[in-house]
DNA sequence: TATAAAACAATATGATCATATTGTTTTGTC
DNA sequence: GACAAAACAATATGATCATATTGTTTTATA
């Protein structure tokens, strides 16, 4: 039962470490950028493998599957919009329409953005790939946890309903997802930034 | 400049174009199953093939390439959907929240099934496939129009803005795509339908 | 500094992909 | 019923895919 070495495993964060997770990072956004720019079914493995310019074999090393390597890009992508709302958070003015300006800020940073290209590709994927989406769930719903807790009081207090609430993120998030598959594809930016303002409208209840 | 024999050509529906267009709807119709089962990017010819029932060579004849099949896929499946809003219409008592109770059956008749499954593939790969976008925004572009002006007196008759009705409409659309995309992949189907909801309470102002 | 494991690299393999090719049957028109 | 075109069918081809295999270098610990 005794295990004297084991306090060596808790932090020895030498240079093999390091150097691991900047290669992991490395092809993650190899990962995003074929995923954004050429789709879930023909980013292959070698097209990840020369857009973040290492060998086959450091992929296979740090991901020996697709599978893996998709999970892996996912967690990391969704941590750094988690990050994201965070930070963006703390420049709101809380004081006149905080809900609408950190709605139509997301929908400029964070929607319309290469690496949420990458996310939708690979949450359209895990719908038809039970592995992949029973591996990525948890991740998601983590994220979607987080992100309510950063947006949750930026909306006028609402004694009425807690769920009511949770619908509007919701509603939100999945119009915004829904606005780059329909109108992403007719490339109206101007009219999808009035559908967002129209959202802001009816959410924050600025038509009466 | 005088054709007499063109007059032949204005209606020979004979055996050939009535098998002809028989073929093509089974093919669409396999390629359907396939898409939303396997999605785009493992629904090869060969599933098609498999799944209608027809052999490569047809399949071949009638679409020489894949995006053919998958243009020719998405104008059977949005035609269908405008039909089906034509004819869900009918059934609607306009009285009372004829537009919540339109919105209610679409997504369960509408979004929730295998058709919208494979149009959401579709869509998603027309993102990175500039052929294919080209190929399907024309018919996008219709499938909108003709369903916003089957929905438009739905809603009560809004005299401030032409635009935020259309906004309104464009917002559930998307919003029910992403719902998919989302909250699909997690598999509550409770939640979806709460959700939904709640849009219908926001859009026709019952929370006032 | 010896040694084992981690990290990276190059090439090989078998499956699957879209599509080309070639052949056969069915249909419409004269 | 001859004949051309449309419709369907079977097999072949070259490319690309994910991953297996094998070899080399770097790092950490003893």
């Amino acid at each position: 039962m005794s295990a004297p070495s084991q306090v060596h495993n808790i932090a020895p964060p030498g240079k093999q470490q390091e150097k691991s997770a900047a290669m992991r990072r490395r092809i993650c956004e190899g990962a995003v950028s074929c995923l954004s720019a050429r789709g879930y079914h023909r980013a292959s493995i070698k097209q990840v493998v020369d857009a973040a310019g290492v060998s086959l074999g450091a992929l296979q090393h740090h991901f020996p599957t697709k599978d893996d390597l998709v999970e892996a890009t996912a967690e990391f992508l969704l941590s750094r919009s988690v990050r994201w709302f965070q930070r963006a958070k703390l420049n709101i003015n809380k004081d006149k329409d905080a809900f609408g300006a950190m709605i139509r800020r997301s929908w400029r940073e964070q929607f319309t953005t290469e690496e949420y290209g990458a996310l939708l590709e690979i949450l359209v994927a895990a719908r038809t790939n039970e592995t992949l989406r029973k591996r990525i769930s948890p991740t998601l719903k983590n994220w979607r946890r987080d992100i309510e807790i950063e947006l949750r009081d930026l909306l006028p207090a609402n004694d009425e309903n807690a769920d009511e609430l949770e619908a509007i993120l919701t509603i939100g998030r999945c119009m915004m997802t829904g606005l780059l598959v329909h109108d992403g594809l007719l490339g109206d930016e101007l009219r999808m930034r009035n559908v967002v303002d129209a959202w802001v409208g009816l959410a924050t209840g600025s038509s009466r």
